[in-house]
DNA sequence: TTTCGGCAGAAAAGCCTCGGTTGCGAGGC
């Protein structure tokens, strides 16, 4: 289930949006900012700690330790209560739409009494913004535009949040009286990178004992539908969740049914109609007879359409059951296989963690290297020096070796510990250049270059700017390379071929960008750069300790991209590794 | 509101660019 600092960091941040709208001081509510974040990215669990623990969270003093202790004792803070009395909540939600913050939301509902999106939208149709100051008819359009892409997101969520919660639910009914099997199935099985609601399936004689436990669970919030075969609630966060229970000897074809895709089930249900067979979450059956031939497991549904079994994230009709019939499928990489990770902050710049916590939790997974790679000085609000940076290598090079896989400190032998590389993230500018000349990026063991402002060039611009920093000699990886956040920005408009072919030309890597966020490149992309013969890295991008742990999605999305061992730079050995990266220094 | 350095209160809090309007809000990681 999500943590409790999830919970607290969100109503900070509410706080933090309520002060700023009601027009408090914009430095406190920076303030309640930086607190939510400190508190998001601490590794331990803030409903467990007392005044002195919550105050050892940087950014954390006195007054916020209290909040949070009046939260877990009376479900709410008072302050917070307050603010939301004067400001309905659809006032807040207007500053999720992009370009409109909390200063121009604060004047709508002011001056024309607007507190929902849909109002606003109606407002804008019916040009009553036209008489406000500060309002013209590019910041109209901007607005529409910044609703459509906000509504075209609709309900669904990441895929972490997602994943959270349909882990607790698989945990709860594994429990269950009489459940002899219980695992989440459709589009968060197949791992897309946002799922709109969450289908979990169960394996019992009698369902009844089931479906009550699921609608018991405490984070419950309304029961859609109550059925024998299959329950539907919603969340009190509004997500919706399916339970189906089916009897133990359809637990296979069920499990195949409702993973789906659609395509890649209507291409099985064709195959099997070749055979003379039908399938459905019941079973494999022979159509003649109507006998049950399999339906226990995934395998022997498989096997008897003459495929072998075929992994959930490649089920989406993009040629895996051609593949499958030629025994073709590949041979997918896998999160165990990561030797490192390649892309990484301290709070040197905006990461929440120092150096030493970051090297500790990463050696703690078990990584054989592992390169810090904060911003450059380009990225203006970082304050990156070059002097703080040599400085952070030495420290890097203090460190180098010295955690082993248990993630502490050895004394003497240093031989064998997790091997640390000095990196950068540098910024890419609008043309393409990077933070540094080449004497002092040789400095570095790893350089990573990504785009962070200037969305908007030219699709020529943007694209030569890309191709450009793939032929910087010194640019190993160019960082979540088309920028889009989910839900919130499309990625670059840039021809996207031609920096592939450029990458392919120059040995550039593209990240894989771990962060639920970004997942950037996504599936499609990466089968298109992996047609360019592009080189890929899985990367957490990692801001705090807990981020690292990201690393299960970037590596899902690779799946999804049909990536083997061979194609992820960071599953090969260091020695391969740094052969690799000396490029065409 | 936190942090710091000294036990009370001052200082600091990310900085720069863009874009839409003419002095400023929003956004980047």
């Amino acid at each position: 289930m999500a943590r409790s600092n999830d919970e607290v960091a969100a109503l900070f941040q509410e706080y933090a949006d309520l002060i700023s709208i009601t027009g408090g001081d914009a430095y406190r509510a920076r303030v309640y900012e930086k607190a939510a974040r400190s508190i998001g990215g601490h590794h331990a669990e803030v409903s467990t700690l007392d005044t002195k623990g919550l105050q050892a969270i940087p950014n954390v003093g006195k007054s916020i330790a209290e909040k949070i202790i009046e939260y877990f004792q009376g479900g709410s803070v008072s302050a917070v209560e307050e603010l939301r009395a004067k400001i309905p909540a659809g006032v807040r939600r207007l500053t999720a739409i992009p370009t409109l913050g909390p200063k121009k939301a604060c004047v709508l509902y002011e001056e024309l009494g607007i507190s929902s999106v849909e109002e606003l939208a109606d407002a804008i149709h019916e040009e009553r913004l036209r008489d406000l100051k500060g309002f013209g008819p590019k910041t109209e359009e901007n607005i529409l535009h910044g609703i459509e892409l906000l509504q075209s997101s609709g309900d669904r969520v990441l895929l972490d949040v997602a994943m959270d919660l349909a882990e607790d639910v698989v945990a709860a009914l594994s429990g269950a009286r009489g459940c002899r099997r219980c695992a989440y199935a459709g589009s968060l099985r197949r791992v897309r990178e946002t799922i709109g609601d969450i289908d979990v399936l169960a394996a019992a004689t009698k369902s009844g004992p089931l479906m009550r436990a699921f609608t018991e669970l405490p984070y419950v919030s309304e029961v859609i539908a109550h059925g024998e075969k299959k329950t539907s609630v919603r969340t009190t966060k509004g997500l919706a969740v399916d339970l189906r229970v089916v009897p133990p000897d359809s637990w296979g074809a069920a499990l195949q049914y409702f993973t789906g895709s659609k395509a890649h089930n209507i291409r099985t249900r064709e195959l099997a109609l070749h055979r003379k067979l039908k399938l459905s979450e019941y079973g494999l059956f022979d159509t003649e007879s109507g006998d049950k031939i399999v339906s226990g497991t995934e395998e022997e549904v498989y096997a008897r359409l003459g495929l072998p079994w075929i992994p959930p994230v490649l089920r989406e009709d993009r040629g895996e059951i051609e593949a499958g019939l030629h025994d073709e499928l590949p041979d997918l990489v896998q999160e165990s296989d990561l030797r490192g990770d390649l892309h990484t902050h301290t709070d040197l710049t905006d990461g929440l963690a120092p150096l030493e916590e970051m090297v500790a939790a990463a050696a703690e997974r078990g990584y054989a290297y592992y390169a810090i790679t904060d911003h450059g000085p380009n990225l203006y609000m970082q304050r990156m020096t070059d002097e703080r940076m040599l400085a952070q290598r030495e420290q890097v090079r203090e460190l180098d070796g010295a955690y082993g896989r248990h993630g502490r400190r050895e004394k003497q032998d240093r031989r064998g510990g997790m091997r640390l590389l000095h990196g950068v993230e540098l910024n890419i500018d609008p043309d393409g250049e990077v933070d540094w000349p080449e004497e002092f990026l040789d400095g570095f063991d790893l350089c990573v270059a990504s785009v962070h402002s200037h969305f908007n060039q030219s699709r020529e611009a943007l694209t030569r700017r890309l191709v450009r920093a793939c032929e910087n000699p010194y640019v190993d990886i160019i960082g979540h390379p088309t920028t889009r956040i989910l839900g919130k920005r499309p990625g670059l408009d840039a021809d996207f071929d031609a920096v592939f072919a450029a990458c392919e030309r120059t040995g550039t890597v593209l990240e894989i960008n771990a962060h639920p966020d970004r997942l950037d490149l996504g599936d499609e992309d990466i089968l298109r750069a992996k047609r360019h013969g592009v080189k890929f890295a899985v990367d957490s991008d990692a801001h705090s300790t807990l981020h690292l742990a990201d690393m299960r999605y970037g590596v899902g999305t690779a799946q999804r991209g049909w990536l083997t061992k061979d194609d992820v730079i960071n599953t090969w050995t260091l020695t391969r590794l740094k052969r690799f990266l000396r490029k065409g220094r």
